[in-house]
RNA sequence: GCCCAGAUAGCUCAGUCGGUAGAGCAGAGGACUGAAAAUCCUCGUGUCGCUGGUUCGAUUCCGGCUCUGGGCA
């Protein structure tokens, strides 16, 4: 099997470093598993890692779309497909790092996609019929269609309902057969797979500080270039922690200490989410950065050793 | 100094016509298989400022005190 290792964790733990470290002790070369820095343009509000800090490190899937072309995780798993095998052939070891929890579950289980893009028309229809509150018509739909998903997707969870109605719509299968299916994969790769963390108060002082260095750093500048281009507040991209906060400030919903509040707070609860997705996830290592003082030097060190006593290399 | 209004969950406040109380936010936990930095679910006991009084019973009514706003001097 191919080794794979995986730096993930909730945001402003220091991820990007970290790897950059560990790529440089391994011969590896890094994948951002970030559902937000495959966009170019946006580089203060996702914390994207600059060119020095990259330190010659190869890294791949960042700045590879513009904002208006909406990632999906079928997209970004045939890219990161694709770069590993490019690594692969040169001798190098893949690193995927980054918060994004589903896309590196779909990576490390290579969950099948299809092929085919999603029917814009019918997803439309279920979306105004949704628009127009008929939750419990939706849902019912679903119930005759799919009464696994039924049990399991909550009526007011509406993006879910129409995704599996969606699914089931174009493959006539139920998509809970399809999940069902998928959980059962085991991992193709020799994988390390590793979540850094910290004590919640100090990650929550962590991001808080960071936020504010964001806005020192001109994020409103660069949301406001984002609008300047062109790109409109409802894209998926526009979205993101830090670009919709401000895109309201800027539109006079609030001022802007209500708008670094409000970013403080989603991220806050971001990295909850985060983490919650991580635990659920079997056979990762969970390092604290605390026990390491936050010294990454020594956390490459843990890590180069423990993946050498699983000879992985 | 006088007058008025407040003092209830970490915060902002609601409420109890007298039977020891509840929302939002914060916080915690969880779900997630083509929007995922998205979307969604669950979780609320706290000397009801202190102190006397009335009462079977006071956070609620009355008195005093303390503090915080605002007004008048």
């Amino acid at each position: 099997m191919k080794p794979l290792i995986v730096i993930a964790g909730p945001t402003a733990t220091g991820k990007s470093k970290l790897a950059v470290r560990l790529a440089n002790e391994i011969q590896g070369e890094i994948i951002s598993a970030d559902s937000m820095q495959v966009y170019k343009g946006m580089d203060i509000g996702t914390a994207k890692v600059t060119r020095e800090e990259m330190d010659g490190i190869r890294h791949h899937l960042i700045d590879v779309l513009n904002p208006d072309q909406a990632c999906s995780i079928a997209w970004f798993q045939k890219m990161v497909k694709e770069a590993m095998a490019d690594i692969y052939a040169r001798g190098k070891v893949p690193i995927l790092a980054g918060g994004t929890g589903f896309y590196i579950q779909s990576i490390i289980y290579d969950i099948a996609f299809m092929d085919h893009e999603p029917d814009h028309s019918y997803r439309d229809s279920l979306e105004k019929m949704a628009h127009r509150g008929d939750k419990a018509l939706l849902f019912s739909m679903l119930e005759a269609v799919d009464p696994e998903s039924a049990k399991s997707i909550h009526i007011n969870n509406t993006k879910r309902v129409i995704r599996a109605l969606e699914y089931y719509h174009m493959t006539q299968e139920p998509i809970s057969i399809h999940n069902a299916r998928e959980k059962e994969k085991q991992s193709p790769y020799n994988l390390c797979f590793y979540v850094l963390n910290m004590d919640r108060d100090l990650l929550y002082a962590r991001i808080n500080h960071r936020v504010d260095q964001m806005i020192e750093e001109g994020l409103v500048q660069e949301v406001k270039t984002l609008l300047e281009e062109g790109y409109d507040k409802s894209l998926v991209s526009m979205q993101g922690l830090g670009y919709k906060e401000i895109i309201g400030h800027l539109e006079g919903e609030y001022d802007l200490d209500y708008a670094v509040d409000l970013l403080k707070k989603g991220t806050r609860h971001f990295a909850k989410r985060q983490l919650t997705w991580f635990k659920r996830e079997e056979s990762v290592t969970w390092v604290n950065l605390q026990d390491y003082n936050l010294d990454l030097t020594q956390v490459v060190k843990y890590i180069v050793k423990d993946i050498e006593v699983q000879k992985f290399l």
